[in-house]
RNA sequence: GGCCCGUUGGUCAAGUGGUCAAGACGAAGGCCUCUCACGCCUUAAACGGGAGUUCGACUCUCCCACGGGUCACCA
């Protein structure tokens, strides 16, 4: 029994949005859940849409992902090379051995030919409707010769059936058939002597012994003329895995230009490369239990085509944001500082407790992005009313925490374990002793130390995240404006 | 327009003839609590429409509607 080899098949054309990188992925699973093999390879043969760098791109955000190929242009392996530019010269050789075997033929119709008898009609409410008429299939093979010998440009085109239907399975969508009448005679390869993406991919995935192909459902379509390929060509049909579209709304699917899209867009906002993955890997997937955070590993295991839908999906940041924050708290302190520590230096100057600033933040980060625009009240204590003192459910307000401020000020002045501890101990002592409410003291405290209605941590995590100078600097500015 | 595919709450989705139609995100309410968040509890919210088949349809068949894809010497 062979092991499975999936391929992803890129081409260098930009950025990677998400959907492409979940289709990597479920290439991925699928193989890696056999034990089997997945293959990079990249296809760049349209020239005019190639963009600089985007193969590096590619490369990074599979590696970041944690998407390691098992084959490919970098690394190597048995079927190299992994770049089509670099395989133009087999194309060719295969596509006149299908005409032998009577799959193809040699096509001489100019452009102009074409529009004459063919017509590229402007069909009133629908664009053109073209079809090849297969005039040059009944060419002699001396014909054939002749104009070849004579130098003539030619195309080679796939000899459909005109009657009867063909059936192609996907694991995905099941059985499908269309009559042979629907299938055009497409070119397999272009009067310049490359071959179109159709029939390249087809040589490529059998040459590179590919058992399984994932792609997007826009393929959906062509299927059947690959599938009379292989049949042609006598090879072994692959399997097919077509995916339904990640969609940005409704009526969009996820563009390369929109900045959510963007995986690179997703990692530079503070979203987590294991929670970009899990969140995709559900985006059009359904695992078979209730569990839906998943690591790589965890996802290999549980990965089934039978999960896959058959319908697009509207990519959804709210469930990413919530699946992003499920990752954020599992992280050690150490690594969470790591991530948040750039995002909260853009905007805090002032020398602070950072750890202790890690430590209230982590449990409310969505992504890293969102961390600046909460510690405003950081360096510079905003203008704030008394009015803010009010608080229902405490019963303070202006005059109670004049009272609180008063009672506490004393008590930290003198306190030299500045840590959460410290305070929290100090704070806690006080209120015991006055037999008042936790948020008698507190609440005065967090407005004093922030100025704002909302705050990560409370009093005494504000406290300690901003120093006992500067912590006490505010209580007495409180205290003067009350 | 032809052909192909799809259609379960706002979103992701389970479901494969008999269920009070899971679960998650989001929403609403509550508890906890010095704010927010976390955590916990609760609630609202769905089978596109119409014919069949059947004792019984979200599940099967057909028609319709809507959505998507495809019909290139692009990939």
């Amino acid at each position: 029994m062979n092991k499975v080899r999936t391929r992803f098949a890129p081409s260098p054309t930009g950025y990677m949005h998400v959907g492409n990188l979940r289709t990597a992925l479920y290439a991925y699973l699928l193989a890696k859940k056999d034990g089997g093999s997945f293959i990079l390879r990249i296809e760049d043969t349209d020239r005019e849409r190639y963009v600089e760098g985007a193969t590096e791109i590619i490369y990074n955000t599979l590696k970041d992902a944690g998407l390691v190929w098992d084959e490919g242009p970098d690394i190597g392996g048995p079927y190299a090379p992994y770049v089509q530019s670099e395989r133009m010269g087999d194309y060719l050789k295969y596509a006149q051995e299908l005409v032998e075997k009577g799959g193809a033929y040699y096509c001489f119709c100019t452009k102009e030919e074409l529009e004459a008898r063919c017509g590229i009609e402007e069909n009133e409410q629908e664009g053109k409707i073209f079809r090849y008429d297969g005039h040059c299939k009944q060419l002699s093979a001396e014909e054939v010769r002749r104009r070849l010998d004579a130098g003539e440009p030619y195309v080679i085109r796939q000899k459909m059936p005109t009657t009867g239907t063909t059936t192609f399975h996907d694991l995905v969508y099941g059985d499908i058939v269309v009559d042979n009448a629907e299938l055009e005679d497409q070119i397999l390869i272009k009067s310049d002597g490359m071959p179109t993406y159709n029939f390249a991919n087809v040589i490529d995935d059998h040459a590179m012994g590919i058992t399984h192909v994932v792609r997007g459902n826009e393929y959906l379509s062509s299927a059947p003329k690959y599938n009379l390929l292989y049949e042609a060509f006598g090879w072994p049909v692959p399997a097919y895995i077509h995916c339904a579209p990640v969609m940005k709304d409704e009526h969009h699917k996820l563009s390369k230009r929109n900045g959510d899209a963007s995986y690179q867009d997703l990692v530079a906002k503070g979203y987590l490369p294991a929670a970009i993955i899990n969140y995709l890997a559900l985006l059009g997937w359904a695992p078979k239990g209730e569990q839906e955070i998943f690591t790589l590993p965890e996802l290999v295991q549980a990965f089934d085509v039978s999960g896959i839908s058959k319908s697009p999906a509207i990519f959804d940041s709210e469930k990413l944001k919530y699946i992003n924050s499920e990752y954020i708290r599992a992280l050690s302190h150490e690594d969470y500082k790591k991530h948040a520590e750039p995002f909260i230096r853009s905007a805090v100057r002032r020398e602070i407790n950072i750890d202790v600033l890690c430590d209230a933040l982590q449990p409310r980060t969505e992504f890293f992005a969102d961390i600046p625009e909460r510690l405003g009240f950081i360096d510079e204590l905003p203008e704030y009313d008394n009015a803010l003192y009010e608080h229902k459910k405490m019963k303070t307000n202006a005059e109670t925490a004049k009272a609180a401020l008063e009672a506490m000020l004393p008590v930290l002045e003198e306190l030299d374990d500045w840590s959460v501890e410290g305070v929290h101990a100090v704070l806690f002592a006080l209120i015991e002793k006055m037999g008042v409410k936790n948020g008698y003291l507190l609440w005065p405290l967090r407005v004093a130390l922030s100025g704002v209605p909302v705050s990560p941590g409370g009093g005494v995590e504000l406290a300690a995240i901003l120093g006992k100078e500067e912590s006490l600097r505010r209580v007495r500015k409180g205290l003067a404006q009350l």
